[in-house]
DNA sequence: TATTGTTATACTCTATAACTATA
DNA sequence: TATAGTTATAGAGTATAACAATA
């Protein structure tokens, strides 16, 4: 088979053994019920604060009214806030609620725990070499993200 | 930010730069309106064939239930058939009809295109490297796939 | 009793489009 | 006129469970 297509058909495997071991590891740190996606958006404000809900959306490529919706989810179950807004009144920066600090740190643990999982047949070494591919094929086309 | 955690997000980004670009490709060359799990399962059963619904459904990591229900939409669309059966009266094993292999070239041209849009950052050698870690994490635990 | 596959259901994710408000 | 965000809708993917047929 062609190589192209052979990484793709790896590629899919791949992304589903991720799923397959993430999801009842999220599941089971998932106290206030707000799903992989929201999962996702809480660990991507906790690694940049304040972000606005476009900039959540660039980063994890998803569309912006699906990040809408799930962000006022959490801003209902009390994990973000709107910061208080200083120049444009149509953004509005969120920051993590200590209660989403928390529910971060159960979702860091369930994340480093697959990617133990997923990755464990690597060494230490190639684990960092898989990193830095990763890094080359994202960044180079992910500048356009943000 | 730990290792682990980074590798988990930067897997996250992977696959959706990976949907995103592969989703418009797909759909267009999607004459039968299989959907992507449709493609995916054309594409399976074009590399090992006769194969089984619950052989697929371990290969690609979806539920059986899942697999039934698209199976039976790519029959009911000429796509693939049942093979006679010889043996276990339970199992169907499948294999693809001249229309679906025609789908499966049209699928595959798509799958490369993606690989070749979203690995292009990656030199030759690198992505070579990149395929041999991806058959290392996939071939350890892959094994009780199938 | 275990396995293969089917069917039904409910939930989540996703894309699209129309909309409001701000700039 | 353009941008940030919201809301509504429809469609696709998913997991789960109950079920039938076969082993």
């Amino acid at each position: 088979m062609n190589k192209d297509a052979t990484l793709a058909l790896q590629m899919d495997r791949l992304m589903r053994r991720f799923h397959s071991d993430m999801h009842p590891r999220a599941q089971k740190v998932d106290a206030a019920k707000v799903g992989p996606i929201g999962g996702m958006i809480l660990f991507v404000i906790s690694e940049q604060s304040p972000i606005t809900a476009g900039e959540i959306g660039a980063l994890l490529g998803r569309d912006k009214s699906q990040i809408s919706r799930i962000v006022s989810l959490l801003i209902r179950k009390g994990l973000i806030e709107k910061t208080a807004q200083d120049g444009d009144a149509r953004r509005a920066p969120l920051r993590l609620s200590d209660t989403g600090a928390l529910q971060v740190a159960a979702f860091h643990g369930a994340l480093v725990e697959t990617s133990k999982s997923v990755l464990g047949p690597l060494s230490r070494d190639e684990r960092a070499r898989f990193s830095e591919l990763l890094a080359k094929i994202l960044g180079a086309q992910g500048k356009t993200d943000s």
